[in-house]
DNA sequence: ATTTAATATTCCGCATTGTTGAATCTGCCC
DNA sequence: GGGCAGATTCAACAATGCGGAATATTAAAT
């Protein structure tokens, strides 16, 4: 959360954003609340709040602050920025049809996956929404496909700065482990996460790139252990992925 | 943009605000470019882009700064933070395949209207997505459908902060016929957009309630004016779109 | 390669402005 | 109606944000 190296950061600006951030995390929350959250006065926050309201990146309910919809205009913007985030989506529900398992785009941003489109299909209630959430690189399948299409040099930087914490008793915890099994990826063309982020979750991911090799990002298609075993764990679904993955590329290359 | 009462304000905080909006709006953009457009020195812009940057906000891409994934986050929190928020998902694109039309659902926020889901249907390619877009109540069919659940005198509070707006000539500019048609609304139970905020567009409007009158939000259906004549348009399709609102309301009151 | 120009970034002193404790206001509960 | 907890306002001080100038960086041009 707060600064890391803290330079020539602006500690006014920061703490109304350290205060967006709290009210998502509190669900909403009161003057009082925040000040004693954040170790600031209550007029000290009163004044942020009133920033925010004015400017429409929050509204005040009652005595309640919660986040704006001001908000879900930018999200919706950073969701679609680039021509790769829009035609993904598309591909990502169709992957979730043909897999029946939960589908999920996602890229790189400074060292970590973040999820931009998930799908879970009509039933599967996957509790709630990962959408635009932050992940390890090296816990999940489709993080260590984006690392395998990245030089060993840039995965060892994600490394120094990230480290490689673990999840479950699975998670790749060592990072000669994790260049090799990279480079067997990157001969595959598919990664497995073998309840590696979660206990009893298993999945394929497959990267994506584009016409001039640059990473665009990855797919990856998750679902409880016990329904992924044999040759369609091994086999099948890392062919459904590959497939669709093929198609995005070309779509891209095209369009 | 700017601050209207600019009260009790913080100037920085606010700045800070400014460049998030403005690096929406230019879709990325340099230092430079971001100072002459704010009107401040490039090294006091510098220093928010770093504060913004520590902090997950933006990102920069070669000397480009932009809106990072981070909003993603914020924003898909917002479009989920009310349970009501949450349902109505699944009956927008509901709505959307029964009528053949674009569906959306709308809240009211701070007096104007804010889309909260829309859909299009498979095909009908509605140039750009509007989710988390403002607008003015007045011109809409789901806006006038939510002004209808507010009393009189908070319509006019409403008038009086946002006024009324052309955006066509159909547009409803005159505060006494606004309350006239408001008040047919209230009798029918759903309103109707007649090219008045985009010409060549009709749209029908209806307004849902939660177990104790409170108001929620609105759906709406909207197509090219020739596809809605005669009684689809006045009879067929409100009944739609009633019939929806309806369910919607059933299910938000049970769970 | 070398020069040049344009922009990004750093630095620092000054004035502005964010911060805070105290004062005031508000709404709620007993 | 009085007391309490929290929100909001206020004013004074110290901290910090601001911008001009210096420096570093990058790209283009010759």
């Amino acid at each position: 959360m707060s600064t890391n190296d803290g330079r020539r950061t602006l500690k006014s600006s920061e703490t109304t954003l350290e205060i967006l951030d709290r009210l998502k995390d509190l669900d909403g929350a009161r003057v009082t609340e925040l000040a004693e959250d954040l170790e600031r006065a209550p007029s000290t926050i009163h004044s942020h709040l009133t920033t925010l309201k004015a400017n429409g990146y929050v509204v005040k309910e009652g005595d309640i602050y919660h986040l704006g919809l001001h908000l879900l205009e930018l999200g919706n913007y950073v969701q679609n920025r680039k021509k790769a985030y829009r035609i993904s989506k598309g591909y990502t529900e169709q992957l979730a049809e043909e897999s029946k398992c939960r589908a999920v785009f996602v890229v790189e941003e400074n060292g970590r996956g973040v999820y931009l489109h998930t799908y879970s299909g009509k039933h599967a209630v996957w509790q709630y929404s990962t959408l635009g959430k932050q992940f390890y690189l090296h816990q999940t399948a489709a993080g260590k496909a984006l690392l395998s299409t990245l030089s060993d040099e840039r995965v060892e930087e994600i490394i120094d700065r990230w480290e490689l914490p673990a999840k479950t008793e699975n998670t790749i915890t060592d990072s000669d482990t994790l260049l090799d099994e990279l480079d067997q990826i990157r001969e595959r063309g598919y990664s497995f996460n073998r309840e590696e982020q979660l206990k009893g979750i298993k999945a394929v991911g497959v990267p994506v790139t584009g016409p001039n090799d640059e990473v665009i990002g990855a797919f990856s298609v998750a679902s409880p252990a016990n329904r992924l075993t044999g040759e369609w764990f091994s086999e099948e679904l890392p062919n459904i992925v590959l497939g669709v993955a093929n198609e995005f590329e070309l779509e891209y290359s095209l369009s």
